[in-house]
DNA sequence: CGATTCTTTGAATTTTTTTGCAGAAAAGTT
DNA sequence: AACTTTTCTGCAAAAAAATTCAAAGAATCG
């Protein structure tokens, strides 16, 4: 079925790209381009798309990709952790999920193994590479608050 | 007034810690925990709270913080990105959150070290395993975008 | 205090979204 | 092909959520 991997496709990319505040809108976007359909089959597709329906502050609403709604939620999210002066770390950076701390070379595995020794309870988990370690955030926590924790354990420099 | 203030409060600690699925479940626990409120309150309290709906994969729905809706997001969809001709290269491919680039065995952490001396940024970080990389977007970017970007910058066969 | 302004709220809608159902279309089987 | 199963969709109704309007409650200011 063509059809239908395309609109969610197109709506996908609407919703990226456009202000949408409510189905009817994008709905007469769709019909427009094209496709053919029903509000009732939009807010399946919504659904299926997790899709999700914000409150801007200027009193309207949009439609976003969940992720784009963390980013909106105002924003007192900082990106970069201060890494102070912490032994091997070259950064500690946030993105929406994830935490990614660079080392100097040949760091990252002996720290990520500090890491996962420390038990803490917001890291579900680390994966090392040579100079970066990619963290997981445990659920329910935030990368920010996987990040506080993580500056807290990382050994100091001297 | 302090009654809106703990009200917005409770609704804060309800929605962390109990499944809500529409406001009137959420306003029953209101009332019966003594707040004196109707579905048109709960409505703009909930709009100032910046508390989306979200689709659960079971059928329902869920008020959530965007933050968890983000974090809730699940990963089913993945779009393909054609490698072209880029040696080594298998496949790349982007989850909501991350872009997998599958290589020949033992091409992985050259092609990593390659991307991240390309100093990409819409890439945060890349992690590296014999025959993956792990490709980290920066805050911003969509995985979409650090894709068009990497197949860019990758060596081509000739 | 009294007058004025701003905020908050409920009742009653209106608007928007979701869903049950049945049929149509596609995919899978024999 | 003929039959079965699964997926998809529109229609209409139900459910859920947002808003209009008027009024009650605070806050501000002379």
């Amino acid at each position: 079925m063509k059809e239908k991997k395309d609109r969610i496709q197109a709506i996908r990319d609407i919703i990226r790209t456009r202000d949408i505040g409510n189905q009817q809108e994008l709905l007469d976007i769709l019909l427009q381009r094209g496709f053919r359909l029903t509000q009732a089959t939009l807010s399946r597709d919504l659904k299926m798309l997790q899709i999700v329906k914000m409150s801007l502050s200027d009193g309207g609403y949009l439609y976003v990709m969940p992720d784009v709604a963390a980013s909106m939620q105002s924003n007192l999210t900082h990106h970069f952790v201060s890494p102070r002066n912490i032994k091997g770390v070259q950064s500690v950076e946030c993105s929406t999920v994830l935490v990614v701390v660079r080392t100097k070379p040949g760091y990252a595995s002996a720290l990520a193994s500090d890491i996962d020794q420390a038990m803490i309870p917001e890291i579900m988990g680390t994966i090392a590479g040579d100079d970066t370690i990619l963290v997981i955030p445990r659920g329910g926590y935030n990368t920010n608050q996987v990040a506080e924790a993580l500056v807290k354990i990382l050994p100091r420099q001297k």
